[in-house]
DNA sequence: ATGAAAGCGCTAACAC
DNA sequence: GTGTTAGCGCTTTCAT
């Protein structure tokens, strides 16, 4: 069924080298005999081998896309924009997934990334060791990072610090002064990562307005049943609750938020919660949240790599010089969607 | 940094071959030579082309995963057992996203898996036509499909008739009359689907327990929110109000319970909820449901193929035979784990 | 505008 | 045990 170009030639009674040219659209060949080797193909099915291609161009028409998570709602919307994105313009994506283990990520990072079998990569959300950094940085293929603290290259993140300056000061406006800030866990808290940089945001704003001695911080799993049960905790004692939370994620803020409600507080009546993500169930917890647009990351990322690759010399033989192009730093919009989820506390202390 | 093979062979003082036997295991080479070699190699950062490797193979050591959705939980979490056991085994993962758009889903089936870019195929909850079925079948390259609705080859499936039936058994051997079904919305409800499948249970059970007056089928889309503004319309009319619900999915089981709450319908007290799946967020909510372990199903997926692969003879130059060995056809089990979400109704009619 | 031939990097017969 | 050689299927100079 699948024969190889050589069938095709020869059934349209021409060269390999013609059949080539007519079925890449690279190089001259009269429209006639172009037609004739279309049809050719057509007839016997033929499918190019992507492998001998890649093997004689250089490049793959593969990208590799390294996550931290695969089944978390942010990383899958990431990873459908780029699917999708990278489908419209023939590009396979190859997917690895790099666990919290350092010796496994070295593993991985050394025997798969390191092979020449996709033409660029794109890093979602990835806290990289600074060895871990060289060694994704240095493999002559660009790179874009998507969120994570890869920095040097092309970038999409989000200033995470601003959103939780952000956040907070909404619920400070709205007249809030026990806002406590359920974040990740204590190992995701270096400055250095997202958890961290929202933090630091919160820490600013309640200094800012003079509620340091209020700053209420609860590690939390990064999940829906993790702000389920740091709400827990939290809620407990109805003396010295909080009248409002700022989540670090939409997950955590709707765990918070259903916790909150089989306690039997009202939200928003009795606590207001805002989160950051866009998370696509935050309409229905009518959530206030910073939405992100996560698909649109995945797809942007795809358009400054191709770009990238499409300028570059064919890399045939020698390896290509290292990208001289400046690196893309996007700095992605976040829009705040404010819901009913946050409003005045009712009672002011 | 990357050199070719020759190159170890250069610095080992060996030839091409031996170079290639001492790195792949593969041939006899002196324990001595091999040492030398794998030295050199490691001294000169080598790792060989996975291209050049296939090419002359015909093994590509990758395999293709086409997926129905990449976000929701359940396709999520086969992704990740299946990404997990194949790069224990030294296999790459690409990617396929197949969207409900009949003709994109071709544009897919013919260019992109029909090429001969990977080893062998894992299709996740693919429901596909008779044309897409002997595409995706055809092509020569061994496929074992989870879930959805292609069969003749291996396979791993739960049996969602039966546990559409248990379900509702569970709930009227509870002594529930009342009992509502939550499906997916009209498209998914062929007989031939997930949903079409668990709601001839539902019938079936509700048949046998002359309870056929009482059937009461609600589409909904498969997801929380979708549960949710099910429920939405479910529960209504306090005097028509079903006293237990048999969820398709414990996404939409979820969504359902969610808004019974804000209803201020109690649960279990009120409503009674079972759905399928073991989604992680089950505990949390109390949810009884089928719990079906999806990462097993991808690792299980990633055993059956590899050793499919392994006994085949190495495929040079003719395409291989196709397959003789019996498909498998796993049938996989689900566990029932009740937890409070269901009790006997507070109120017999 | 087309064909002949070299070669991408590796592996596998086959000889030695 | 190791080296020589011939490809894997395609693309691309270089001639014509």
């Amino acid at each position: 069924m699948n024969g190889a170009i050589s069938d095709v030639a020869a059934l349209a009674g021409v060269s390999k080298a013609t059949a080539s040219r007519a079925l890449t659209g690279r190089g001259y060949v009269s429209a006639e005999t172009r037609e004739r080797v279309v049809q050719a193909a057509a007839t016997i099915g033929y499918v190019a081998s992507p492998i001998a291609s890649s093997l004689s161009t250089g490049r793959t028409l593969a990208i590799g896309v390294v996550t931290s998570f695969l089944n978390r709602w942010y990383f899958g919307e990431v990873l459908e924009g780029a699917e999708s994105a990278l489908r419209a313009r023939g590009y396979d994506l190859t997917l690895y997934h790099l666990p919290p283990d350092a010796s496994e990520r070295a593993r991985i990072l050394d025997s798969y990334l390191a092979n020449k079998r996709f033409d660029a990569m794109i890093s979602i959300g990835i806290e990289a060791s600074q060895d871990e950094m060289t060694r994704l940085t240095t493999n002559g293929r660009p790179l874009v990072a998507i969120g994570g603290n890869i920095r040097g290259g092309h970038s999409i993140n989000i200033d995470d610090q601003a959103l939780g300056r952000e956040a907070t000061e909404h619920l400070i406006t709205l007249g809030h002064t026990r806002i406590a800030h359920v974040t990740g866990h204590d190992a995701e808290l270096q400055t250095d990562t997202v958890h961290g940089r929202r933090l630091a945001g919160y820490l600013a704003a309640m200094g800012d307005a003079g509620l340091t001695s209020a700053v209420h911080v609860l590690p939390a799993v990064h999940s829906l049943p993790g702000g389920y049960e740091a709400a827990a905790q939290l809620l407990r004692d109805a003396r010295i609750r909080p009248t409002a939370v700022f989540a670090s994620t939409d997950e955590v803020a709707i765990g918070v938020i259903i916790a909150a409600r089989r306690l039997g507080i009202a939200v928003p009546a009795e606590l207001s919660v805002i989160g950051i993500d866009g998370h696509s169930y935050a309409e229905m917890f009518a959530l206030t949240t910073f939405d992100q647009q996560p698909r649109g990351q995945g797809a942007q990322a795809v358009e400054i790599l191709l770009e990238e690759l499409e300028d570059r010399p064919r890399a045939r033989g020698t390896a290509s010089d290292p990208a001289v192009g400046a690196a893309v730093e996007v700095h992605w919009p976040t829009r705040l969607v404010i819901r009913q989820s946050t409003t005045r506390p009712e009672s002011v202390d």
